[in-house]
DNA sequence: CGTTTAATCACCATTAATAGGGAGGAAAAA
DNA sequence: TTTTTCCTCCCTATTAATGGTGATTAAACG
């Protein structure tokens, strides 16, 4: 088993998961070297001083960042990319990472599962994920609040039928037709928050 | 400022955040006893024995716990109750809570409110919860994966008219009409899973 | 300077959902 | 035992959504 030192960059807006994450692995008995990031450009950076095998990432922190994020999976081919996920997520952007970790599996897991990632054996299915566009992402956030096209239409100041278009798009792009899929896609992509209708 | 030690009790399922919480509090300048509990009981008994001042808790491990929670509450009322959050909890749930920490949070800032906490001034305002029947549930499941009143028909081997009266009942109780907002409440309500639907 | 994309608007036909109105039976609670 | 709740079913209208086909304009990309 390999016993070096391993450097990890970590994308992970919250303290607690860092430090949490940081105490698990320095049980293993593998040594880990932690490099808390606060952003791709930053992990780029570090990929670029080489020796960076493994990234880290909270999928909060690239959404909506797809392409820069397939991008510098492309620079830095010899990376691992690990989606360390406490929330839920869509598949489409969970599918981009080589590996998805839990947060409540245990340390010994964890710990484990790092361990044993290898930049070798590691292929991804670059799915291309169609982004919506401004506007399909104005509808979609009504209609996630249950408002109607009309009113759709009235609050945005648009006819109806440039809603209904929007609509048919937003289906087509996303191969979701029925509101509810709609709803979790809007909130596994963070377009939505659901703490907003928790009022 | 406090500086005796404060003994809390951490519900809380996964490893990372409960190494990582006693880290970010360990540095805050005043002393904490952490006790990681798996369940209300275990709270229960640490409490029993005096001297617990706080219980930290991931809302999930006691969802569909309601009652079992409240007596805790009025059995210990010299606890503060706080819940710690990662995902997406039902404002009615967390309102059971006297506070409500974000684990986005910074870790000063975490710190800072936990030590800030006493067991005065909590008063907490108990909301019953109004129940859908088993039947609704069963409907709103399968509203909430995006069938039309026809397959949720079909599904359940009633007619559709059925169907449709059991709607009604389901605005009428949750006073929600939109299909988008039946999600959200259907999550939050843990009646479905988001996990199902990123299959 | 074409080409593509986004945003806007339109019509038509079909299907689905909503908002009212009831009604009967079974089972549980009062 | 009466009352209430739940589950089941039905009807009539009305409103909303979907699917298909197309068109115009403006901005952005190369």
């Amino acid at each position: 088993m390999n016993k070096q030192i391993k450097n990890i960059a970590v994308l992970e807006p919250s303290q607690i998961v860092f430090e949490g994450l940081s105490n698990v692995l320095s049980k293993s008995g593998q040594q880990f070297h932690l490099l808390r990031t606060d952003d791709l450009n930053e992990i780029q950076n570090l990929a670029a001083l080489g020796k960076l095998e493994l990234a880290v990432i909270n999928p909060s922190q690239i959404q909506n960042k797809n392409k820069e994020f397939l991008s510098a999976k492309k620079n830095h081919p010899g990376i691992v990319w690990v989606a360390l996920i406490y929330n839920f997520f869509d598949q489409q952007l969970l599918s981009l990472f080589d590996k998805v970790i839990n947060i409540t599996d245990s340390g010994e897991s964890i710990a484990e599962q790092i361990k044993n990632l290898s930049n070798s054996e590691i292929h991804s299915n670059d799915v291309e994920h169609e982004q919506l566009s401004e506007r399909e992402i104005d509808v979609l956030k009504l209609i996630v609040k249950g408002f109607s096209n009309k009113e759709i239409a009235d609050n945005l100041n648009i006819s109806i039928h440039t809603v209904i278009s929007h609509r048919k798009n937003i289906s087509q792009k996303t191969g979701i037709k029925s509101q509810s899929g709609l709803t979790i896609y809007a909130i596994s992509n963070k377009i939505i928050l659901i703490e907003d209708f928790a009022k």
